[in-house]
DNA sequence: AAATTATCATTGACAACTTCAATTATGTGG
DNA sequence: CCACATAATTGAAGTTGTCAATGATAATTT
């Protein structure tokens, strides 16, 4: 039983604000509730050149994705940067602080504020590195491994919601397609 | 003659670090140097389960991508969110601030202060909206669609370089997907 | 048409994030 | 051993994100 749907209707009806004088009911009918709280752009802006600029629809997807994530992950006490923290942690991948920057291209710096944080909640540990004496593999806790489980699980939802308008195989080359220029 | 493939040496190279013990020389001989200074991810870690997840890959995408864009536009003195905004000033679709706000996902008062600023370098002007007197109607300046053309020429530029591992026809296939999250 | 309520642009305050330089401990190559 | 590079950390700037309040104008209600 796979591809949850949840209804979010009182995350969405939150962000929910009406806005313009509403002359006529246009025709944002099937669209409004179903797909999500995007906050209605007028087609007419849909004309211009940005809206075949990847740089920009991905900006747009990001900003869309990671503010319904966060929501979901709120009730957590996560966001999707302490959430990716965490879920690199509880990978068998056993990654470094410095393979955490790159990966999540985030500061140095910035890893060791989110790690700090999770190790204050007994989330993760800065294990030792057997290889290398100056650096620390970040691993899971019992309760950060607990709590993944359901980070990820919101996350799923999260995602299946900013991926409504996409069918299956659509969503699976989304992901081929990403992963390309994401890495190499 | 489209598509054009600049080097980017100087660029690249700027952003280039060493980094790592580098014992062996590893498999990237193909890809650092031709496809963008993507900081060397260990493949151990693409086993996370983290690469397959949409928000995250979208994260990533658009920091490689927007960081080759600003690297582009900087010699113009924009960023990506300045070329936003300017380029929907040149485009015929006559927004105004708030439509912006929502088209570009930020606040009402980052607008403000990013038409501030190229309002103030004689880029763009606030005209009336004959529709409502509260709202103004962000327009270009001859200077400004003079800049704008150069600006998208850099954004070309750089997406181009951020989309060098796809094909023409996956390139497609990837606008039409995002998009389709994007908006709706 | 007057009162009520809502929206637009703007300002200002504050939190969160980004970027950098410097530091200490450790690793690498000569 | 020495010179140099890297991992984690700290702290300081600078940038961006979020919110609440305000004055002008618009829409809605009575």
């Amino acid at each position: 039983m796979p591809a949850v749907s949840l209804r979010l209707s009182s995350v969405q009806s939150a962000n929910l604000k009406l806005r313009g004088p509403v002359t006529e009911p246009t025709q944002q009918e099937e669209e409004s509730w179903e797909s999500g709280p995007i906050p209605a752009v007028p087609d007419r802006l849909l004309a211009s050149d940005l809206v075949n600029e990847i740089e920009f629809l991905a900006a747009r997807a990001r900003s869309l994705g990671s503010g319904r994530a966060n929501t979901m992950l709120a009730p957590l006490d996560l966001k999707v940067r302490s959430y990716s923290v965490l879920a690199m942690a509880c990978s068998d991948t056993e990654p470094s602080q410095r393979e955490l920057a790159d990966f999540l291209r985030l500061d140095p710096s910035q890893i060791v504020s989110l790690v700090d944080a999770l190790e204050k909640r007994g989330l993760v540990f800065r294990g030792p590195d057997p290889r290398d004496r100056r650096s620390k593999v970040i691993r899971p806790t019992a309760a950060g491994m607990e709590l993944h489980q359901r980070a990820a699980a919101a996350v799923r939802v999260a995602e299946d919601t900013s991926l409504a308008p996409l069918d299956g195989p659509e969503r699976d080359q989304l992901r081929v397609l990403l992963r390309k220029i994401a890495f190499g």
